[in-house]
RNA sequence: GGCCCGGUGGUCAAGCGGUUAAGACACCGCCCUUUCACGGCGGUAACACGAGUUCGAUUCUCGUCCGGGUCACCA
């Protein structure tokens, strides 16, 4: 035995797990060519965010659109600022929206597949196995300085004006004797396990990032900590033995990652493996200020995706706008194939922009009413119970007690060739749907600027003489043409855009009198259908309610 | 500060040596229309700046500026 291997049984007595045996233990996956693994490894620090959806359904799309697997493990290496219910925060935030894992953790303590385990806090033999073997190399060695021995390196680096960190001359431990190493050890001080970085740091070296294209870099020259204090691995360390084991081929992660990369495929030539391939995703920002910055959990509350099933956005309208920022052909792709299913859509990564994009919630609005007018009532009704049910109660009773009569409000004028797009949002839905119900309902008797309360009476009152709940929708209408001369206004508005000093208004101005005296809404789809809908003894009663109102105001 | 990434209309973005510099959202106008919508048509609006390379640069190179990231026993 050579001083590394006995410094190796040193600091890991009873570890007799070796790499060999981890390569027997997780064989390369038999896949077909092309097929690409890839694998969403968050940290249990709090809710899912907008960000990390976006990066797993990144890669969620590029395993699925080559017959590949994707994965979710969970780096829980960091006891400081793991969250209570992490781990089903982050499987509730995935599998609300729909991004379906194919393997790793699915629940408290559970998990699926044959690369196990997937929670990182499980694997400590395994990545002790690894860096016993780097140690006995040489490659890896422990380092007794404490955390103010670190500060106060800093401290002279910034003095010297020096790159800051544990390299070179400034590695105290790196050369300590095999005697100075076991003496400390025995005698119980704590340390770390340092990659014994062989790179030097004026030599460039460049990679492949498939979203951003060539990159590169100063080799990675740092002694990084790969084992803390209490074995357990930094992210990094945990990063090239898992994604080593777990047989990831597609490393697809967030931007802020990129920096270290040259440390990455450092440890991962260390350790022996294969690098594997790397696609840094720009992070979604927030405006404020002229100036972008990254959505933050603390500010924005759409940083969580919890917002947007709180307010209501179908899942499918996230993904769809998640979409639009992913692949930038996406939206021809839609107009081509509007009612296709997304999962059809031909996803490519280096259609990805390098750039990172403003969250925007418009476009997010704009795109969710297309995804809602393309749903049959069924589905419409079936979602917004759903959101009612966790968020508004008094809604869910409603619906829930009159499931017919909302689904026949939510027919009207759906199912066309050109639906309309009231609704954006499940929360919306409550004050497209609040006429309809005498409990909820509210009148509010405001009209446009241009018709005044006298004109509304008027128009009423030969409205209401007329009115004949029975009639169908061309004598309905018809009967609406014919009052208008009686009133002054014009019957259609191409006769009034003709001479337009002739009358007070057009047929518009009547209609939306009477759509006001029934809803309490100047926009709403069409007037017979809610007409009927609503029964004649209610719209009667409105009819007349919103009369003696104009008279007296 | 070192290293890295990015910078086309307000936003998302095509284009990647020669284009009237696409398209979508938003905004405005018009048309359609029985209202409300939907839809259609049109409009306002952009290559951060400065040098170079080139017959010619939004496209290539360099510099500047701006924005972002990273320099932990956090991920």
């Amino acid at each position: 035995m050579n001083e590394f291997e006995m410094l190796a049984e040193l600091i890991f007595p009873d570890i007799t797990l070796t790499p060999e045996q981890c390569e027997i233990d997780f064989p390369p996956r038999d896949l077909p060519e092309g097929a690409r693994v890839t694998r969403f490894a968050p940290s249990p620090t709090g809710f899912l965010h907008i960000g990390g959806l976006f990066t797993a359904l990144v890669n969620k799309l590029t395993a699925k659109s080559t017959g590949g697997t994707f994965l979710l493990r969970i780096e829980d290496t960091d006891k400081k600022r793991e969250i209570e219910d992490g781990v089903s925060e982050i499987i509730k935030g995935l599998t609300d929206f729909g991004v379906e894992i194919d393997e790793g953790v699915i629940g408290f303590n559970k998990e699926s597949g044959a690369y196990g385990p997937y929670q990182q806090s499980h694997r400590k033999t395994i990545y002790q196995a690894i860096a016993k073997r780097l140690v006995q190399e040489g490659s890896a060695y422990p380092c007794f300085c404490s955390e103010d021995d670190l500060n106060e390196l800093r401290a002279r680096q910034e003095e010297q004006n020096v790159n800051k960190g544990y390299y070179g001359e400034w590695a105290k431990c790196r050369d300590l004797s095999f005697e100075e190493q076991k003496r400390r050890i025995e005698a119980g001080e704590p340390f770390v396990l340092r990659l014994r970085a062989r790179g030097d740091g004026s030599h460039r070296i460049t990679f492949d990032d498939m979203i951003k294209g060539k990159i590169e870099m100063p080799e990675n020259n740092m002694d990084v900590v790969l084992l803390k204090t209490d074995g357990i691995p930094t992210y990094h360390f945990a990063h090239a033995v898992d994604d080593h084991f777990m047989r990831t081929t597609h490393v697809i992660r967030s931007d802020e990652w990129i920096a270290s990369v040259p440390l990455h495929i450092a440890l991962f030539k260390a350790c022996g493996f294969r690098v594997p391939k790397y696609a840094h995703v720009s992070p979604i920002m927030k405006e404020e200020d002229g100036n972008k910055r990254k959505l933050s959990k603390r500010k924005d509350p759409e940083a969580a995706v919890s917002f947007f099933t709180e307010q209501g956005f179908p899942k499918e309208s996230v993904i769809e706008y998640l979409l639009t920022l992913i692949n930038s052909n996406f939206e021809d792709w839609r107009k081509a194939n509007p009612r296709a299913p997304q999962a059809d859509f031909p996803f490519n990564l280096k259609k990805m922009s390098p750039s990172g994009a403003l969250f925007d919630l418009v476009k997010l609005t704009d795109v969710s009413k297309n995804v809602i007018s393309l749903m049959t009532a069924d589905e419409v009704c079936e979602n917004a119970v759903r959101w009612a049910e966790s968020y508004d109660p008094e809604l869910y009773k409603l619906f829930t007690e009159n499931r017919e009569y909302a689904t026949a409000i939510f027919s009207i004028d759906r199912g066309t060739a050109k639906p309309r797009k009231d609704i954006a949002k499940w929360s919306e839905v409550r004050g497209y749907v609040e006429y309809f119900f005498d409990e909820i309902y509210k009148n509010n008797y405001v009209l446009p600027e241009k018709i005044s309360n006298k004109d509304a009476a008027a128009i009423l009152e030969e409205y209401i003489k007329v009115f004949n709940f029975e009639d169908d929708k061309d004598t309905w209408f018809a009967k609406m043409k014919e009052i208008c001369p009686l009133l002054g206004y014009a019957a259609n508005v191409k006769e009034y855009k003709n001479d337009p000093d002739k009358f007070k208004g057009h047929i518009g101005d009547l209609s939306t009198v009477v759509r006001v005296a029934i809803t309490s809404r100047v926009n709403t789809p069409d007037l017979h259908s809610i007409i009927r809908l609503l029964g004649e003894e209610k719209v009667e009663a409105r009819l007349n309610d919103a009369l003696e109102y104009y008279r007296n105001n």
